[in-house]
DNA sequence: GATCCGTGGAT
DNA sequence: TATCCAAGGAT
């Protein structure tokens, strides 16, 4: 038995009308079309980084910058404050600059290749858009429409190797009539129903057309390879306080948590751990560590405190008050530093 | 193609 | 606790 392509195509679109996620970018059934600024943001937001996580930092984002154009004009220390905690702070730098174009352009691009040009978005995100925001037909491929694909039709090549065949499999079941609520849909199911673990599937519309489910382990793909070993790290951050001020830094514009503020540390890195001298001689005491995990390493950071004394930093910096720390923008390694120190002041 | 880049929740 | 991994992009 086996389903046509449009077959699957209906069956996923039918579902969607009855289980589709209600979420703060969609329109709502029957809505005219989503506001492309909200499509846009909600994608970047969402690269890599779950629904629940983003939920918050959207809500903030429209109240602080309503539209494309005020955000365009904001200063870039004020954004990255705003993402702090969300990770991944190339994509808030990638942000303002795509304001920016867009402002200058007068509006969004609508088509595919002309999205792509934009910092920050990359071959999914284009396509999420142009579907989504302006109802373009595009070839929407992401981990959860990788995952469906792989099933639905049993492809044993691992990845990353077989994005090609994934690909061409995601275009001939994309349809030319609503592919944003196909998009939708197919990210809807990787994510409820047919997910990475314990895919339900007594649930899934797709389950009579499913070659994994048919094979009786559909857990088995996508084949992935091995991954590699985090290697352990060690850092010392340094909380240089007076008249209840902390000295903060800004991080490099590149690099990890690149153009973060932060607190000054012995310059460890994913690569190699900081070199332990404190930046100023003195009476420092040791408030104990944090430990923090990165996408290819994991950091045990000591944190050293000095109040009050004799020396002013050697680095370029700001002091910032105390009692408004909590508007610094700290990533969260630094975020739970200060935390420590403060809880051992 | 391989590597770098955060964070928090689920299992 | 350890591991996985989530609406990826840039280099």
């Amino acid at each position: 038995m086996t389903a046509s392509t449009a077959d699957i195509s209906a069956l996923l679109l039918a579902w969607y009308d009855r289980h589709a996620r209600d979420l703060p970018w969609r329109a709502r059934p029957g809505d005219p079309a989503p506001d492309p600024y909200h499509v846009w943001l909600s994608e970047v937001m969402l690269q890599q980084t779950t629904v629940a996580a983003v939920k918050p930092y959207f809500a903030k984002f429209l109240a602080n910058w309503p539209t494309v154009e005020v955000l365009a004009a904001a200063p870039d220390e004020q954004v990255m404050a705003a993402w702090a905690g969300l990770g991944y702070y190339s994509r808030a730098r990638n942000l303002v600059k795509a304001a920016r174009a867009v402002a200058d352009l007068g509006g969004f691009p609508t088509g595919e290749a002309e999205l792509r040009k934009l910092p920050g978005l990359g071959d999914y995100t284009a396509a999420a858009v142009a579907a989504i925001a302006f109802g373009r037909r595009a070839v929407v491929v992401d981990a959860n429409v990788e995952r469906v694909v792989a099933r639905l039709f049993a492809i044993g090549e691992p990845l990353p190797g077989a994005r090609k065949t994934i690909r061409a499999r995601a275009d001939e079941l994309t349809p030319d009539s609503r592919a944003g609520d196909f998009a939708q849909a197919m990210m809807d199911l990787g994510s409820g129903i047919c997910t990475s673990r314990v895919p339900k599937c007594l649930l899934c519309p797709l389950s009579g057309a499913c070659a994994a489910r048919a094979e009786g382990e559909p857990e088995r793909y996508p084949v992935k390879p091995a991954k590699k070993a985090k290697p352990e790290r060690v850092g010392n951050a340094w909380w240089i306080v007076k008249d209840g001020s902390v000295w903060l830094v800004r991080r490099p514009a590149t690099g990890m948590l690149g153009g973060m503020r932060a607190l000054p540390d012995d310059g460890w890195t994913a690569q190699r751990d900081g070199v332990g001298e404190p930046p100023l001689a003195g009476d420092w005491r040791l408030c104990g560590a944090v430990s923090h995990v990165f996408t290819h390493a994991r950091l045990t950071l000591r944190v050293h405190a000095l109040v009050d004394g004799e020396s002013a930093p050697p680095m370029a910096g700001e002091w910032w008050p105390l009692d408004a720390l909590d508007t610094a923008g700290l990533p969260t390694l630094y975020a739970k530093a200060a935390r420590l120190a403060l809880a051992t002041g």
